[in-house]
DNA sequence: GGTCCGTTGGGCGC
DNA sequence: GCGCCCAACGGACC
């Protein structure tokens, strides 16, 4: 390695995800070298994966993150400059343009194919162009190669939560978490006047290349996809607010204590959960943080509190997020890009879904006509999030349960209109739902009536995102098409005009869909018996030997 | 090869 | 609000 005197380096932070200044192990061993410059940059990438299909929600999320990492960083005596167009490019213009001979990201650890191709050429070009790399794994609480080094042991990488937790007990202690970097860390370029109007952050989410250079979807967008004013989202982009949040959501130690995801509301007209995962998959906090702060919150709950366990308890949420990543990276060092499609993927069985564009299009806009399920998918339209047991309800529709449309087109949708977007989480998600992968009861199905009515019985969660069917009583605000016509007319509910008639009948197709499951589970044992018909008897004769 | 378990199903009786 | 059954999955473990 060569090592270059104090002083007379150039570095640059290369922000992906990661968008944070706060526990940053790769911004930090970058600034520990003391450079005379550094140029923190962000590429505003149409290609890149928190671009691709991605609705004026996200788009304006990252606006915002942009912002205050550009705020953040000038309170410190320096800046974000925001470069745009492919970074296999325009990063290498830029190393030249600035004498850069040091640079610094945080590592794609799930294995996300543009990531992971976009990197290894970076990696490439930095090697010939003689700049040191200084890149770091803290996506996870654990960087996903530990995780592999711990399970293998002669044993397979377990693939459900408990072997996962089995794993993360035997662990070392958790690094610390890393301040941020104060004004003194910062060296003050050298030209930051002569660029201080150039490569500055977008003001709006118009200003990313998006839409207009890139190929959105096949079909219309469900929103104006130039105007995020009537949207409502979760919550807004940065580190700053991230931190605020995290400090709001844990102020209460026995709610933090008690949590169990099961027993969270997904009806409530306010969010029962965290509201912390679009932080946490854009990076503005760092998921070691959030472990801290659980464990300094429970430490402040009364001593007579009955502290939940994960899985369901709040670091039991943490522990599924590297579970999820740990997949996908596994799954990926098999074969390249499966994770979020069925082909190739190891944890997937091989289902024969329909293809019906039109069904797809009615669940995307929420027009199944079952009023539950349209709610929530306009609550994800509007606000960019749904509670994740309304992603289940919803992805149980779409796929096993009711439509029986191929889950990776939910999943595509999923990314694109979720701030919390995630590429390890929604494919495990999507897996699991469509009793794909890791999950297999399939006869245990969630209906799309009665699976909420016990929470919200007055339907006030459909009141509000579905509001042509306000007016309608109680009785009849889940299932509309059993209303008397006198009773649809007092609520000014026209079925098949204003609001649509049920798709499908689910007591009908959700049983004849257990059935398709069933013989989709057996084709898979017949193929799997097929892929390898010696190992079993020589297994047999090994041990017997 | 048997048994138990798996973050979060539905329906019923009590 | 709880316990039990429904009909019966794969994977881990013995």
């Amino acid at each position: 390695m060569t090592t270059k005197s104090k002083g007379v380096n150039n570095a640059m932070h290369w922000f992906r995800k990661g968008l944070r200044l706060a526990d940053n192990p790769a911004l930090v061993s970058c600034l520990e070298q003391s450079p005379k410059n550094i140029y923190p940059v962000y590429v505003l990438d149409g290609n890149s994966y928190e671009l691709f299909r991605c609705s004026p929600l996200r788009a304006n999320f990252l606006v915002e993150c942009l912002q205050d990492l550009d705020a953040n960083l000038r309170t410190l005596g320096s800046r974000l400059y925001v470069l745009s167009g492919d970074p296999t490019i325009i990063l290498p213009d830029k190393w030249n343009e600035w004498n850069i001979t040091d640079l610094s990201y945080e590592e794609e650890e799930a294995g996300e194919p543009y990531a992971l191709k976009r990197d290894t050429t970076i990696i490439d070009l930095a090697q010939t162009s003689d700049i040191r790399l200084f890149t770091a794994k803290s996506e996870t609480l654990y960087p996903l190669q530990e995780y592999m080094i711990k399970a293998k042991n002669g044993k397979a990488v377990p693939s459900s939560m408990t072997g996962f937790q089995k794993i993360f007990g035997g662990m070392p202690p958790m690094k610390k978490v890393l301040p941020p970097p104060t004004k003194e860390d910062f060296p003050q370029n050298d030209n930051l006047a002569e660029l201080s109007k150039l490569y500055l952050p977008p003001t709006k989410a118009t200003d990313l290349p998006w839409p207009r250079d890139i190929p959105r979807s096949e079909v219309e967008p469900i929103w104006d996809a130039n105007d995020c004013k009537n949207l409502t989202p979760l919550v807004h982009g940065g580190e700053t607010l991230a931190r605020k949040v995290l400090k709001q959501k844990l102020k209460d130690a026995d709610w933090v204590a008690t949590f169990e995801k099961p027993k969270t509301s997904c009806t409530s007209l306010e969010p029962s959960t965290t509201n912390l995962s679009p932080y946490l998959s854009w990076g503005c906090v760092s998921p070691r943080e959030v472990w801290v702060a659980l464990d300094n919150a429970i430490a402040k709950a009364s001593s007579k509190t009955k502290v939940s366990k994960p899985p369901v308890s709040l670091h039991g949420q943490m522990l599924w997020r590297d579970f999820n990543n740990l997949m996908a990276h596994n799954a990926n060092l098999n074969h390249p890009g499966c994770w979020n499609h069925i082909e190739g993927n190891q944890y997937c069985r091989q289902v024969s879904w329909d293809d019906d564009p039109q069904l797809l299009e009615k669940w995307k806009r929420g027009k199944t006509g079952y009023p539950w399920i349209d709610a929530a998918m306009r609550q994800l339209a509007q606000e960019g999030w749904i509670h994740h047991l309304g992603r289940h309800a919803v992805a149980c529709f779409l796929t096993r349960g009711d439509l029986w449309q191929n889950w990776e087109e939910g999943a595509k949708h999923f990314e694109a209109e979720l701030l919390d977007a995630d590429y390890a989480l929604n494919g495990f998600n999507w897996l699991w739902l469509s009793c794909s992968g890791f999950f297999y009861q399939y006869f245990r199905c969630y209906s799309p009536i009665v699976f909420q009515k016990k929470n919200d019985p007055n339907g006030n969660y459909i009141r509000k995102y579905v509001p042509e069917l306000k007016d309608l009583p109680s009785k009849y605000i889940y299932t509309p098409w059993e209303a008397p016509t006198s009773i649809l007319d007092k609520a000014g509910v026209k079925l098949g005009k204003n609001y649509p008639r049920p798709l499908v009948d689910h007591s009908v197709v959700s049983k004849e869909n257990m059935t398709r499951m069933k013989q989709a589970y057996d084709d898979h044992k017949v193929r799997e018996a097929a892929a390898a018909p010696k190992e079993k008897p020589s297994k047999k004769k090994q041990r017997t030997s």
